[in-house]
Order: structure tokens, then C-alpha cells, then sequence
DNA sequence: CGACGATTTGAATAGGATCAATGGGAGTGG
DNA sequence: CCACTCCCATTGATCCTATTCAAATCGTCG
């Protein structure tokens, strides 16, 4: 692993406080794979033998039953993935794939542990992670209980432009039919929702999006921090 | 507070471990209260200042959005409720009212950080908790977006059967409008549902429910043990 | 008995999903 | 460079699920 790859690692909320050997100790024994984009790293069902941490690209989390599939959330630079598993010692709830060609830290999940119980750093860190992990879902369910599609469109752009520097231009991460997922609908009913937004000043050009009239926006949007603010 | 009641406490898998003096003092600082039903316990966006335990009764957590209402869960004796807020020391994403008449333990949060900072042992077990909660939660909206009304209720009745014994009979342990909610539809669609299910030999008689032919309620349910096991 | 809330039933509507077909690049091979 | 292909995105039509609004029924409790 190249050493800028493992100083990001080092900042994540999760290392940052952890003991220099430990830290060590884990990077060791750790290795960075690289994968084309579309690949399956993990599948719901089997035991969690690894710590995934994305270093670059994409990890799409989503899950599977009756034939029917679903995208439960999009993970970026640099952040963790599956903590819950590798500390439960239980089977994985998720599958994922990368959306990009990407590069994946793994450790395994037995160092984790083995990490967790000399390090009183650790423990602290991993509660805060998870406490974190665990309010993002509620949040996004609330999104998806209390909120119509169109909304959750809306408020998902007003997010971004946010996040992109409040330029009233934003770039879609992702490709539209992931971010259908995403949002909890269909390709084809996101293409309708971007049409129905459009008299609110949304202009779709590919992957850029432009808002025009963000008063109006907002105002059918209706954001809700307990929703939509990623650090409460 | 009755000394069964702090055994029961003493036995939730958040304090079993704890150093005796440790648990000693939060007892000593925890308060006991009673609420009729129907009484709101906390409120979305205040400040976490108590970490509740449900010592008797019923708890249900539920969020509000646009004027749009949706029951998030519902917690039983003997179970703790926002600790995800309380250590992350941050406002509550939900709300919660007593569905039943209910006794609840708090806990001063900033105790429960002190505590913290000097129990190895507490520090695991939130570990462990906060780690089965957010898989809970996962489990929860696997549920949602996999399956349609009719389906969860299927599945639901099926894991109520099991926990009340696999006698084929079940009641429902809330009213029905609770249970709508819980499900994630209206009170109107959960009777239709049950309507539904007739032909796979529910038989509703106010909250006594049969299940006559399992056989082929399990068929239309599909039940999943990643969402439906309540022990991965 | 009477009132109130919970549940059920009915009819109309809305929000999304599905199926089918068309347009539009990006990449490939000639 | 161009034709071809493939996949994504869009659009239209239709169907299905679930919500909403309204009304009837049931049960319980005072």
C-alpha cells in the first residue's frame, strides 16, 4: 500500500486514535487489492472474515430476497464497510460490488478483534463508528418511510449541491440507474422524478444538474435536518 | 426501584458484564418512572440527556416528517432505547411514547459516558449492543423495500408463531393500528392484508390469530434468516 | 343504553413498478 | 472515419400496490 493510502486510513475516525504499534500491527497484516469495476466482493449469508475498508473508487452495499434486489447504501473514500459483522462474528447482511474500479483495504477480522482487546482507543472509536453507522440507517429510513420518491430526489440533490460547494451546479456521483437504487425506486420512475422537478428549476444535463430556482426547490423538498444532516 | 426489576436490568446484555461498583452506581443515580399509556417519553431533535430502559410495558419509537408519521420500532421489556444518541451525546433522531401503561429506568447520559470511561467492560458490551441494533435496523429495511405489506405481515406472523412456542396460535402482542405501523402500512391495508392471507389459513379473531396451514403461508412468505432470524 | 375508539369494508386516487419501445452516446472493430 | 453494438436513459402505456376518504360495524367501558 502506498504510504498517502495509508496515511487516509490512519484519519479515519475509526484508526485515529489507535495505538502507533497497533495501527502497525493491523496495516502488516492487512493488503490492498485492486478491482475492476462490476466485481462482487462480499455476499450476504457468508461469514465476515474481513474488515473492508474502500481507498478509492466505490462500494455499492445492497441485498437480495425473492428474486427482488435492493440498493441500501453507496460507500466512499475512505471509509469502512460491514463493521457490525466482523465484531458480531456473524454472517454478512449485505452483499457489495464496486461501482468503480476500486481499491479495497482488507483486514482480517480476527486482527480486528485481537486489536479491540488491547486497545482502549479502539473500543472508543469503534462505538463511535458504529453509534454513527447506525443513525445513518435510521436516517434513511425515515427518508424512505416519510418521504415520496420525488422528494427524496430533491432532497438527495440539495445535499449534494451542498456538499459540492453551493454553486447551484452539482455533479451525480453516480450513474442514474445506481442512484435509483439509492433512492429506493426504478431507473425509469427517477427519469419521471427529474422530469417532475424540472418546473422547479432542475436542469438535467447527463450527470450534471444545474438548480435554477432553489427557493422553489427547498420548498417542495421540505429538508429535515434529523434527515438530511450528515453530522447530526 | 424493586430488586427484581434491577436483576432484570442487571441481566441485559449492556450491564451483565459490568464491574459490580460500576452497576452499584448507576442504579444508585438511574431513576424508576411509571407512564400511563400513550405518553410521549422523548421528542425528536432535543438533546439525548437520558438513556431509557424499558422495564415493563411497551415503548414505541416512531418519527415525523412533513406532517407524515411512521412507527420506527417498537421495544419490549427488558431493552434499552436511543443509545446510539446518548453516547454520541447528539439530539434524537426519533420519538417515543409508551403504548402501553410502562415503567422506565433512565439514566443520566453523562453517567453513563463516565462510566464508560472507566469500565473495559462496558465498553464491550456497547460494542455488542450498538453492533446488534444496527443489524436489527438492516434487517428492518431489507424488510421494507424487499417485500410488499402482504409479505411482512406473512413473515411477521410466522416469527410471532415461533417466539409464542410454534403452537400454530399467536396474539398479537399490540393493537392493530400499532401493528400497521410497525409493518409499515396503513390500518386499513393491514386488515385487507389479512384478508389476503385467509386462503393461507390465517384465521384473525381480534388479536388470537391461527395459522392453520403453515405449509402454505411459509410458501407465500419466503421467510429469509437474514432478515427474519433475530439471532444473526 | 350510549358513546367512543378500533376495526373493517368500499370506492376512488396516487405513487410506483413493470413491460415495451425508442433514442443516444461510448466503445469496438472494420 | 464510419458502421455496429451495447448499455444507459427516456418515454409511453398499463398494472399493481398502497393510501386516502368515507361509511358501516363491532366492542368495550362507563
Amino acid at each position: 500500500m502506498r504510504d498517502g493510502d495509508q496515511t487516509l486510513v490512519r484519519k479515519l475516525r475509526l484508526f485515529a486514535d489507535m495505538e502507533e504499534d497497533n495501527f502497525a500491527d493491523l496495516m502488516q497484516i492487512a493488503y490492498l487489492q485492486s478491482f475492476p469495476r462490476q466485481v462482487q466482493l462480499i455476499t450476504e449469508g457468508e461469514p465476515a472474515d474481513f474488515l473492508h475498508i474502500v481507498v478509492s473508487g466505490a462500494v455499492e452495499l445492497f441485498a437480495r430476497s425473492n428474486g427482488r434486489e435492493t440498493t441500501m447504501e453507496v460507500v466512499r473514500p475512505v471509509a469502512t464497510f460491514i463493521l457490525a459483522a466482523v465484531l458480531k462474528d456473524a454472517v454478512y447482511l449485505m452483499s457489495a460490488r464496486t461501482l468503480e474500479k476500486s481499491s479495497v483495504l482488507l483486514i482480517p477480522a480476527e486482527n480486528i478483534r485481537a486489536v479491540m482487546a488491547r486497545d482502549r482507543h479502539f473500543d472508543k472509536a469503534i462505538i463511535t463508528e458504529l453509534a454513527s453507522r447506525y443513525r445513518a440507517v435510521v436516517k434513511a429510513q425515515k427518508d424512505l418511510k416519510l418521504r415520496t420518491g420525488v422528494e427524496r430526489l430533491a432532497n438527495y440533490l440539495l445535499r449534494q449541491e451542498i456538499e459540492q460547494g453551493g454553486t447551484g451546479q452539482l455533479v451525480l456521483p453516480v450513474d442514474k440507474r445506481t442512484l435509483a437504487g439509492r433512492l429506493g425506486m426504478t431507473p425509469e420512475n427517477l427519469s419521471r422524478a427529474f422530469g417532475t422537478l424540472k418546473p422547479y428549476g432542475v436542469e438535467v444535463d447527463g450527470a450534471d444538474i444545474g438548480l435554477t430556482k432553489p427557493d422553489d426547490l427547498v420548498r417542495l423538498a421540505k429538508p429535515n435536518p434529523l434527515i438530511d444532516d450528515p453530522d447530526i
